[in-house]
DNA sequence: ATGGCCGTTTTGAACGGA
């Protein structure tokens, strides 16, 4: 089974680079967010015809996030826990094939210093509650999606020049490795620990893409269980060449049916 | 100094993104 995610940033505006990659990669299961729109404003039909059922998170103007799958969904889950006052659409969740999957747009958090950040770091012991409710539950999950979370210092072109951004401070930093210990795997530095310019991010401006300043905050995280049926990982770094690509661009996974063999 | 964006919204300046 292939997983994967795209933070989009407009799924009206992307909708013809969304359906040539699908056409293309074959996930499935896709994660999206900043879909920027309304469930009934959701291109639903052309996934459909494509064979994908959908699953959606809406919100005008902005955040939205949605499933698209082709088996369908059991026991979905729209919103996070823990705040009913929270409007704010970054959360869906649902089992596909007896996988767990969640597409995730985790609050930006700047500047920091403000209510803003505060949310972000809300958000985050949220996301710890749910996620271990998860692995409670036993079944092999994947958490995907926009964490807005630089893990280390690799993981970014020039770490300095992140030092007073919401996506590598030290205690956002330390709320992603708290989901780590809990149990979930970065599935991309699992295959693929060294890997230089592992970017999925790249901002419009300064020419950030040319000169290759990308930053690492998609991923993909693993239940133990989930791990283990790991057999391949990447990002798919054509969809930001190009033209009018979203900043971000999609990572991928695949999970065998059965646990690879050991290799002694 | 070493850059210049993009998508949204009661269409045009403001906001959010990262």
């Amino acid at each position: 089974m292939r997983l994967a995610t795209w933070n989009v940033n407009s799924i009206k505006a992307r909708l013809d680079a969304v359906l040539a990659w699908i056409d293309e990669a074959a996930p499935d299961v896709l994660a999206l967010q900043e879909i920027k729109c309304v469930g009934d404003s959701f291109p639903e039909l052309e996934f459909k015809s494509r064979g994908y059922h959908t699953l959606v998170a809406g919100q005008k103007s902005y955040n939205g996030v949605a499933l698209l799958s082709r088996h369908p969904f059991k026991d979905p889950v729209i919103g996070l826990d823990g705040d009913p006052s929270d409007e704010q659409a970054r959360y869906v969740e649902a089992t596909v094939e007896g996988v767990r999957v969640a597409s995730i747009y985790l609050p930006n958090g700047n500047p920091i210093g403000t209510e803003k950040f505060n949310y972000k770091m809300s958000w985050m012991d949220r996301l710890q509650a749910r996620a271990k409710i998860l692995l409670e539950n036993g079944m092999p999950t994947a958490l995907m999606g926009d964490f807005n979370v630089i893990p280390e210092p690799e993981d970014c072109y020039n770490p300095s020049a992140w030092r007073n951004d919401a996506l590598f401070q030290a205690e956002t930093r330390a709320k992603f490795r708290a989901l780590c210990w809990l149990g979930f795997y970065d599935a991309y530095r699992s295959v693929r620990p060294r890997a230089p310019s592992a970017f999925t991010f790249w901002d419009y401006q300064g020419g950030a893409w040319q000169k290759d300043h990308g930053i690492r905050i998609d991923h993909i995280l693993l239940s133990a269980t989930a791990l283990d049926r790991l057999s391949d990982v990447d990002i798919d770094r054509r969809p930001r060449g190009q033209p009018k690509a979203s900043d971000h661009t999609p990572i991928w996974c695949e999970i065998s049916d059965t646990s690879p063999a050991p290799r002694l």
